[in-house]
DNA sequence: CACTTGACCTGTCCGC
DNA sequence: TGCGGACAGGTCAAGT
């Protein structure tokens, strides 16, 4: 479900909640877990532990605690939806204004906090996880993911660096490898290279240094812009509080097969690249 | 190495 | 209304 801009937008809601607040405990939900861990551990190390910070790496989650980093990585469908003491309860459930109820037969987890709130991961297809870790093992994990697009580090020598050995695929399969460049998926690269006017199925190696320039502005420029919406809902992505993000109006190409590019009118096509679904407009993109 | 495909799960939607 | 198949915002392992 969430890329960067929907993982960004729960982490700092919840950096805000829960930064300074000590969990009391965390439970089980359901009948298999999504600790990747060892359960007894994680649950006898998550009681007391202090909340420093939460924050985003890639499309993964941090719960920095002074006994370990929770390390959630959200898949498809995950959902972090964060009850706080004051949420009426509704025969006995906490129902927030958006619909989403919880503990609902998706949730698999629950860390409740010592001020009352509680934290809920669902996770309707069972991908994502939640993994404790030293510093030393998510130094190692990053060490798997590739830099920030919206980091310093994303420069026009960087991308063009990144795609020289991968001259024989698809543009969209290079931006869609979070090996050097870390937090895009299928919508952000299908609305990037809509902004930047290249085909998704476009070989690398036949891009033309002005296409690579388009590109590389259109990847952070794209992604502030949904930042700033609070992500996409197409389908199950909400943030902490259970609500919508609203870049979903924005989208050019993302589900608008059919439909008239926003730019020239032409009936947008989808096709499939690198395994996904794959939207874009026949006559801007080439 | 570079690259592609199928698997992991559950739910929904679309055509018959 | 039911049934089968395709598909869904992500990553892996295993194959060529």
């Amino acid at each position: 479900m969430p890329e960067l801009p929907e993982v960004e937008t729960i982490a700092s809601d919840l950096n805000a909640a829960l930064r300074g607040q000590t969990i009391s405990v965390v439970r089980r939900l359901g009948v298999r877990s999504v600790i990747t861990s060892s359960w007894p551990a994680f649950s006898r190390v998550m009681r007391g532990a202090k909340v420093r910070r939460i924050f985003r790496r890639a499309k993964m989650l941090v719960i920095e605690t002074p006994a370990g980093l929770v390390v959630i990585h959200l898949k498809m469908t995950g959902q972090l939806i964060y009850i706080s003491k004051n949420i009426k309860l509704a025969g006995g459930h906490p129902i927030l204004s958006t619909g989403v109820d919880v503990p609902n037969k998706h949730s698999r987890l629950v860390f409740e906090f010592k001020g009352g709130g509680r934290l809920y991961f669902n996770d309707l297809r069972k991908f994502g996880w939640v993994r404790l870790m030293s510093a030393e093992q998510f130094a190692e994990t990053e060490r798997g993911v590739g830099i920030e697009p919206l980091g310093p580090d994303f420069s026009l020598a960087f991308f063009k660096n990144m795609l020289q050995s991968r001259g024989g695929t698809t543009i969209k399969a290079v931006l869609l490898d979070q090996k050097k460049l870390a937090g895009l998926g299928n919508i952000y690269v299908d609305e990037a290279l809509f902004d930047s006017r290249i085909k998704p199925d476009r070989r690398v190696a036949t891009l033309t240094p002005a296409e690579i320039k388009r590109l590389q502005a259109a990847i952070p420029k794209i992604l502030r812009h949904s930042i700033a919406q609070r992500g996409t809902t197409f389908r199950n992505f909400t943030d902490a509080d259970g609500l919508k993000g609203s870049y979903m109006s924005f989208l050019k190409v993302y589900g608008r097969q059919g439909k008239p590019c926003r730019r020239c009118g032409t009936i947008l096509h989808k096709i499939r690249v690198a395994g996904r679904g794959t939207h874009f407009c026949p006559r801007c993109q080439v």
